[in-house]
DNA sequence: TATGAATGAGTATTCATTCAT
DNA sequence: CATGAATGAATACTCATTCAT
């Protein structure tokens, strides 16, 4: 019956060994070579397991994604009312520094960079942006809704963007500047920013 | 006697094609021949004018904080007051998709990755970010100073980072996700928010 | 399981290609690909086995070195007496031009020169020079023990330190003069001036 | 009339320089740029003066040996018979470490290597080096027949080529591994040696 | 599945030599 | 004579990918 499937464990192996590989070294130099040294493998697994170098990185993508997504999940579940939830988003997206997940705020940037240059990267990277846009919107909305705002469409659009915007912006701080930015400021002023916004007349907001 | 020197014009026109080719292939795939073909030189000619290619980078880098500030400085030529003048700060930095600056909003998203891995890239990265989260602290403190609101440093210190962050993060938007973003929100939506903030009662922010 | 190794039969090869390349060409113009040519393999192969040319030739240096050894070693097992032993020393040493040692003879000069410019290869040969020192000047003690002659330390290093350059010497011109030197003269040659010195009265010597 | 021709001093000027940097570069490694900078003149300079680099070396070749030729002269001028002529020769060849003939002597073992492979460097090495043979038979022959011994002509080409192996070896130990041998041991040792065995009985000598 | 040897194209960098000024 | 910019071939080294075992 031959040996049991291990297909999932050794791709989850080499991932993870791209991401820590690539968080120092970017992604054109973490060489296959070293990504299967890091995971404790021969060289010619990797191919095996991946068709080529890119498919390991859209892999990592997803992953990163995807653990994104379950830290928001986690997060949501105690948020009862629209201002909690957009709350949750942003700490959720914004917990840096804590964990090891400086590598993979650092694999993030570096995937953004490799995605102006990669049409496949771009694709999915452009998926994750997409998602979490329509998401905050719809946090966005709520929210106002709630406290009888009425926003555009557009002015819902621009507001997520920005917002998503700083995230992204934060993680580049983070992973290039840490010793020159505050600590943990990010969540907390982008936060207030946010509500001081939405808060304000609706004059103020375009 | 002699040849006369035209180092200049020539280190300028590498340093211009390491742009042009680094916006769409990034770093480690602008090669040297790539780089003297853009350029109409000798490949060899390259490395006559720089020791190696991240003399380039550095180079380059340099030319882009350059470019940024004499925007930044002519806007500020035209402002009056201290509103005025952080609208001039965050106008110069987030003009974004006119003329060919596509280019260098690209590069620079490749330049911040880039200076994770590379030491000297980011010590001159970090110069330029320190640099302005000064500069924009500055304008903060004199807004509020004229609006009678007391700042703590920390909480200057805060803002002015997340809106830096802001900036950078819109530059790896419009990089990456062009098609998906919001055409021109940025500017705008970043004064808003900011100055949503800054205008808000002190009990807001902190 | 996998692929059997065959690293040791490899790096002989390469070792032994670098040897008969640089013996006509020199350290520098033994380039890789030639190195690679000559041993049948593709050029990327050589790195494989060696992280750098130099370590190629630290190698070969090794290889050299043990070579002369075992063949000392011969010899030195049909010497009864100190006076055999030394000359054992000196035939296995200048037993030159018969077989295809004077690839190896060139390569040791090139190595020698080498050796003034590159430190880890100066090491290595000094290592050897510092052995061959050590041995001939124990096989002088012992002559001069049993001839009852009583010579200082000095004298022993001297003496052993001009019999080796000799040696070094006549590497040189066998690869660069073969053509105006006398053919065969030089173990001879020196054993009968050592032995000259060494018989003659104390007060000769100094 | 133009300015007063310098090419003399030039050539000087640039030969010198290739010495100083060989010594320590070695050939291959001393390259145009290097030689033109340490020589204070610009690189396309060294063309002008010189065909190409090889020629530079020969050039130097030649200097060494003029400069050995005058010492040895020199130091002739005070020898009255041929033990004292004799012992001026190996004094002038092997009075090594004073001066800044350190630099000759490392050189002189870079051109021995070079000298494998470059046909036009060898033709005027072995020129040298046969003239020192033929002085030093001459030397030999002369203080032989003072001392009434008949050594064949097959005898003295074998000692005259033993001593300036001899000599030779000095140099590439002074140059690779001055730290280990004696200070100052090599013409004397040399010269007990080659006079123990010209004095003594001709049934030793062969 | 797994190993690691093998390939060959690609890269930054060096350098002798030429040439415009 | 002199300068130094320009060329282009050569070189060590890297690396994704393939393949024999």
């Amino acid at each position: 019956m031959g040996r049991p499937s291990n297909q999932f464990q050794r791709k989850k192996q080499i991932v993870d060994a791209l991401l820590a590989v690539m968080a120092t070294t970017g992604y054109e130099n973490a060489s296959i070579n070293a990504i299967a040294k890091h995971a404790g493998l021969a060289s010619g697994l990797v191919h095996y397991h991946f068709k080529n170098k890119q498919a390991i990185l859209v892999e990592l993508v997803n992953l990163l994604d995807d653990t994104a997504q379950s830290r928001y999940q986690d997060l949501k579940l105690n948020a009862s009312d629209p201002k909690q939830k957009l709350s949750a988003f942003i700490d959720s997206a914004l917990a840096l520094g804590q964990g090891s997940n400086q590598h993979a705020v650092a694999a993030w940037v570096m995937i953004g960079a490799e995605s102006i240059r990669q049409e496949e990267v771009r694709e999915i990277y452009q998926t994750v942006v997409k998602k979490n846009l329509s998401e905050l919107q719809l946090l966005i909305r709520n929210y106002s809704k709630e406290n009888d705002k009425k926003l555009t469409k557009k002015t819902i659009e621009n507001i997520a963007t920005i917002v998503y915007g700083s995230i992204e912006g934060s993680y580049q701080l983070a992973s290039t500047a840490s010793e020159i930015i505050p600590k943990n400021y990010a969540a907390k002023a982008l936060k207030n920013m946010l509500f001081a916004l939405l808060d304000a007349g609706t004059d103020v907001i375009i």
